[in-house]
DNA sequence: ATGTTC
């Protein structure tokens, strides 16, 4: 079982890392004081954890009221991992990058009549339906490094894709409404609470759609077809029978397969959940490598000349990254992220999870440059 | 995280 600890009438503290792990103090102290909020009954760190905005990220959270604070910013926001009908060593890095930039590009298909097909009612924030977004998202082209499970379906031989986006502006406004509301807790049977619900719901379908209409257009890019092997939300909540369950970067470990990405320099791993795993992990697993550094401190730490910036477009397998924003660039470096092997070492070791495959990077896509608008066009 | 610079 994790190492845990109780102060005085709070929570249940486990933290499912070793004491090897690098685990920032200001992450611990934002989880005990999580644990000391009122109605919340138990938490769950797992080895990703670092500090948050609203609270530590990496982390599960039962309580009696539903946290729109937990759930953050990005409702819905996940990992979805796919698999093209296209041998990986067929694959041509500089050839399949650039004709992954159309990823990146906003995307001119079908919204109104796609969401309508899914049963999705229309928003505002539409227009950003198929795009990947900022900050740590993107969408990368794989390869099979190895497969540790010969039964969990992976084919060593293809390629695969795995993004990782949200809600886009549907999860901010979520989050903006309750913190112009006082950012409260909600009663689960309350009007506000089923408000809140039937909003976050919604946003995790779109965010879904979303992955798959990203994973669509990668596909056709590269002229072929994308099939989902397994997807799952790490920004979200769900009502149980024993509490309000929030996970913020955390990934669920009862709905089969997940994959717990590495930054974009490191593998991502594929791990299927155990159901012996102890209950103190709040049916919760880590989301991905977790953050090491903060975004403001990455420019001193890999620098901004010129070959700074052609080593942080390549990475350690002779793959590429696409990401024309320089301050992002600099911002997700694969040396922001704790080593992925550490937090999946600590998932087998705590019990929470085995591996059964692995991918390396092939192209990572992030952001191209904004186009410049026709002078025509300004005002 | 963010139709992020209305």
């Amino acid at each position: 079982m994790g190492n845990s600890h109780r102060v005085d009438g709070r929570a249940p503290v486990h933290g499912f890392y070793a004491s090897s792990s690098w685990i920032e103090g200001a992450a611990v102290r934002q989880l005990e004081a999580v644990a000391a909020i009122s109605g919340v009954c138990a938490v769950a760190g797992m080895p990703d954890l670092h500090p948050g905005k609203f609270g530590p990220v990496g982390c599960a959270i039962l309580a009696d009221h539903i946290h729109p604070a937990f759930v953050g910013s990005d409702a819905g926001c996940g990992m979805a991992l796919f698999a093209l009908d296209i041998a990986s060593r067929r694959l041509r890095i500089d050839k399949a990058a650039d004709r992954l930039r159309d990823v990146a590009k906003p995307y001119d298909g079908d919204i109104a009549g796609e969401l309508a097909m899914h049963g999705l009612a229309p928003s505002d924030f539409d227009a950003a339906l198929g795009t990947i977004g900022g900050g740590n998202h993107f969408c990368e082209l794989q390869a099979v490094e190895e497969v540790f499970d010969p039964n969990c379906g992976i084919d060593r031989d293809r390629a695969y894709l795995l993004v990782h986006s949200g809600s886009r502006g549907l999860g901010h406004q979520l989050l903006e409404r309750q913190v112009a509301d006082g950012l409260r807790p909600l009663a689960t049977d309350s009007a506000a609470g089923q408000a809140y619900l039937q909003a976050h719901d919604h946003a995790l379908r779109w965010a879904s759609r979303n992955r798959q209409v990203i994973a669509q257009r990668a596909a056709a890019a590269l002229r072929c077809e994308a099939d989902p092997v397994c997807e799952c939300s790490h920004n979200c909540v769900v009502h149980r029978a024993d509490g309000v369950l929030h996970r913020k970067g955390a990934a669920p470990s009862d709905q089969g397969l997940v994959v717990v990405p590495g930054s974009r320099g490191a593998l991502s791993y594929l791990v299927a959940p155990l159901a012996t795993a102890p209950k103190e992990a709040l049916w919760s697993i880590a989301h991905g490598a977790g953050r090491k550094f903060d975004r403001s401190s990455m420019m001193g730490r890999v620098g901004a000349t010129r070959s700074d910036r052609e080593r942080l477009a390549r990475n350690p397998f002779g793959g590429s990254v696409i990401c024309e924003d320089r301050a992002l660039l600099v911002e997700e470096a694969p040396e922001a992220y704790k080593p992925i092997a550490g937090v999946i070492g600590d998932l087998e070791a705590f019990g929470l999870a085995r591996v059964v495959a692995s991918f390396r990077p092939l192209v990572t896509v992030k952001k191209i440059a904004n186009e410049r608008p026709r002078r025509e066009d300004r005002r």
